[in-house]
DNA sequence: CTCGTCTGTTGAACCGGTTTGAGGATCGGC
DNA sequence: GCCGATCCTCAAACCGGTTCAACAGACGAG
């Protein structure tokens, strides 16, 4: 059956037409509504798949009370986005919502991001490491649930979710002066929220085990662990230097490794290094970075359900989400070659 | 000024009374169409701007004979569609048009994600490395433009946007047969036009430069590069092993690696070792690998043309673009021993 | 002074759905 | 046989824009 306007994809019309009924009641009938007989219901959805119907969403979106649609700004480069939005986009289909990506690109800045997905009548925004003014996020939060992941904002009325990241330091500091390490550094400096948290978690961490650290500036790129490496070389006195380097991210981590096999120190062997994120580089048999795994899935989950709590469940309270880091041991971390001296290790 | 509508944003019929204009003058204003004087223009700019109007998206979708939406069908999780994604969205602004971005997760399959696109009315749909079968995209194809990139298919009236993979392992196997190497081997079988265009490359200019060149199972993951490589040490008559390896993908090339560490072999000292793709992981210090770049930008920009053409240019002609991929070498290749050592080639 | 043009503006139709109050059948109860 | 309840269905209003035929008013020409 050819559709009744050709080149024009049939409409509610055509099937409440090939059906006999109305416009009303097809509508009715195909969304499951209850009101239209088991019969109607019947012919109607059998009209609308001979003629392949399907809704055309713009109408829809603009007819309904409700959207129903979460946006979602994603950095489009990154990985673990990547990783956040596929666990969104399952949790939201589970609520009964649609997820729509708006990503940030060369081109297309936050702001640009998020102007889209209000113009597309979003319920919600999930903004994935916003880095927009706290001024901006309260003024979008004024409108409509904003729910910031992976980055703590003191925006009112913004509610977060975060992994703890004093803990998951901590977490890195407890393994590795278990296996022995007394000196540990923290490459990655840094003003930010997160800095100062993972800072203050390698703090108070070393003074639980007894081990000494100190901070090295570092960036968040692979050069910037590459430099803090050479900068720490230079340093005077090194007989004492860290024998376990904690970067603040696995790129980070990355860069610090080459820069020591530039030197021509062994890992673990010489220096124990570690990474934050467990991203996927992390994970190459090639890199084998102990890390920092923040939980995608779980961050993704409780993001959509907090939004989904502001707007069904009339909750008008922050809400700040911090879930627990696991730390996974890989090949770049292990005893110190002094705690090892009586365990000499083969390779 | 507030909305009218206290809790619901300002409309075009709001911001028409504040103008003291019919909604039809104020929509002509806003949109830039001529028709309007100047003072009314302004005027109406002036109040939306006040009471901070904007379109409702879905309304002006609904309304609009078209509706200027590319639709793009990307793999999440995929650097490279990250990249390609990254251009589309800026070459889709140059056109005049809008990027929608329909994700393939792991609960949201290509189908699905095109379906999405459908239904939001997009005019034209960019498919990034499709696995749809051949008919599902002849039956896409019929109701508008489709264009494949990365990814030939045979399916008519779609136009396809790729590298030319054959010259691209060609340009490897000229590269290292300029080194020096005379025994080569092509890491990765599979039956897709992919691989069977790159063995078609590997073949001739085998040929053409003299090399002697074999073929080794493997897959598109780490796991199976480093499989192959084992397949490969424990073929008899280690004497004549391959002193360059040609992988499919940079991932591939990465389980190379890692498999030749293991068994103590240096790269490139001992063995040549090439990926594909150029991608991130490519670049990384830690990596370091000789590559091929299929260049993402000419890939994206291409796509976009020829979705444009079709949809305003009035082509009805499948369209096939193959882009000339670029060879990017990095330190994991270099002359071979013999090459040092004078050794005569035999068989 | 009349007519034709041109410029701006209007009002209504339309896009394709959803929602709802009203009304027609059908049926059981009395 | 009449009445009210129940069950379906319908027609119309509505969502918020865009588009266009029709028209009012200003103006210049004849």
């Amino acid at each position: 059956m050819a559709p009744p306007h050709p080149g024009h994809p049939p409409t509610l019309a055509d099937v409440a037409a090939g059906a006999g009924v109305s416009k009303g009641t097809a509508s009715l009938a195909l969304s499951g509504a209850d009101g239209p007989s088991a019969a109607t219901r019947a012919r109607v959805a059998d009209v609308a798949a001979r003629l392949g119907y399907r809704a055309n969403r713009p109408a829809t979106l603009l007819a309904r009370r409700r959207t129903h649609l979460l946006g979602v700004v994603m950095q489009v480069r990154s990985g673990y986005h990547a990783e956040l939005v596929d666990h969104v986009q399952a949790a939201a289909e589970v609520a009964g919502y649609e997820m729509v990506l708006s990503p940030v690109t060369r081109t297309h800045d936050e702001e640009r991001a998020v102007t889209t997905l209000l113009d597309g009548r979003c319920e919600a925004l999930l903004l994935l490491g916003p880095e927009l003014a706290v001024r901006r996020l309260e003024e979008l939060a004024a409108r409509r649930p904003v729910v910031a992941v992976g980055r703590r904002t003191s925006a009112r009325a913004v509610d977060v979710v975060r992994s703890a990241d004093d803990d998951g330091v901590a977490l890195v500091v407890e393994h590795l002066a278990a296996l022995g390490h007394r000196e540990l550094a923290l490459v990655g400096g840094g003003s930010g929220a997160i800095a100062r948290d993972r800072r203050r978690g390698f703090e108070r961490a070393g003074a639980r085990t007894g081990t000494r650290g100190r901070l090295v500036a570092g960036g968040t790129t692979e050069e910037a662990g590459a430099a803090a490496v050479r900068s720490l070389l230079r340093t005077p006195g090194r007989a004492d230097l860290p024998t376990a380097l904690l970067a603040q991210t696995d790129l980070v981590a990355l860069g610090v490794l080459d820069a020591l096999a530039d030197v021509g120190l062994a890992v673990p062997g010489d220096v124990s290094v570690t990474g934050y994120d467990d991203s996927p580089l992390a994970r190459l048999r090639r890199v084998d970075l102990t890390s920092v795994d923040q939980g995608a899935q779980a961050q993704a989950v409780a993001a959509v359900t907090a939004a989904v709590e502001r707007l069904d469940g009339g909750r008008t309270t922050r809400a700040e989400v911090v879930l627990g880091p696991r730390l996974v041991v890989r090949g770049s971390s292990g005893p110190p070659r002094s705690a090892a001296a009586g365990r000499p290790r083969g390779d």
